[in-house]
DNA sequence: CTATTTAGTTATCAAATGATAATTAAGAGG
DNA sequence: CCTCTTAATTATCATTTGATAACTAAATAG
């Protein structure tokens, strides 16, 4: 097992992932926002509270997108701006009511795809899964 | 270990996994072509012969953005279109020449930062990592 | 105090992407 | 032959996304 071998075997998981994690998460967001913006909610719902800045380094994008996003996230009054009492120039960015509410019902679609989806795993795999995603999260994806 | 707190394990690796894959991808494409069309040119390389239908269902585009994008690349002599001699309606899609070394260019990049993100990983390690993909592979992402 | 840096916004533009309707051509079933 | 279905294309439009310049306001370094 050479490091190239490892490397193909790697293409093709990733290639998996991404497949399986977008048959879980498709049309789980709502329509009212876009794909990015599902994203960004997803990261704030995670890390919360995060700043604009985290965001843009994260999610790959630059400040005056990411700025427009989160002002059109704020708009649909789905997250709240709070501001830094000893930064000024610093904000904070949380979840509203409705933003926590929409997270909850599309991770709850998502989780529900998930269990479907390993309903016949026996005890013994998904102790094997558990174990593998162990590995892979310190040793690879660190 | 219920499947609950697996399920959020999973959504914290997947997020992992979306992460170093942006990382060890970014800017390895050529500025030729778009995210989408190089999405589109990796299936080909792993997969081809593909038909268009094909590339449809497993990109999640519709059939008309499909074969815009083919066409472009098309244009960009990255790709050749075959027709099927049995069923005329159909085409084969294949990288040409061109397609296959920049995409040759691309997997070389991507493999060698992989190299650099495991280079002190010992044998063990490897191994262990090579498991854990087998696993996942078979029981979670098949 | 002044210059520089940092955090974020606004405005604007180009390009990429997504969605739909209409069309062509060919295979399949009767 | 006729109808239905399938594979793919073309044209068109709205929306999303990416990129850049110019700006405000506040912190920081000298």
């Amino acid at each position: 097992m050479n490091k190239n071998t490892l490397f193909h075997k790697l293409v093709s998981f990733t290639t998996s992932v991404h497949r399986v994690t977008h048959e879980l998460t498709k049309n789980a967001k709502s329509d009212l926002i876009s794909q990015i913006q599902f994203n960004i909610l997803e990261y704030i719902a995670v890390n919360q509270p995060v700043t604009p800045s985290e965001i843009n380094d994260c999610q790959n994008m630059s400040m005056p997108n990411t700025s427009r996003e989160l002002r059109k996230l704020s708009e649909k009054k789905l997250i709240e701006k709070i501001n830094d009492s000893e930064d000024r120039r610093k904000q904070y960015i949380r979840l509203s009511n409705d933003g926590e509410a929409m997270m909850n019902e599309a991770f709850a679609t998502i989780e529900s795809r998930f269990i479907k989806r390993v309903q016949n795993a026996s005890k013994e795999d998904l102790e094997d899964i558990e174990r593998a995603i162990d590995i892979l999260q310190t040793k690879l994806f660190n």
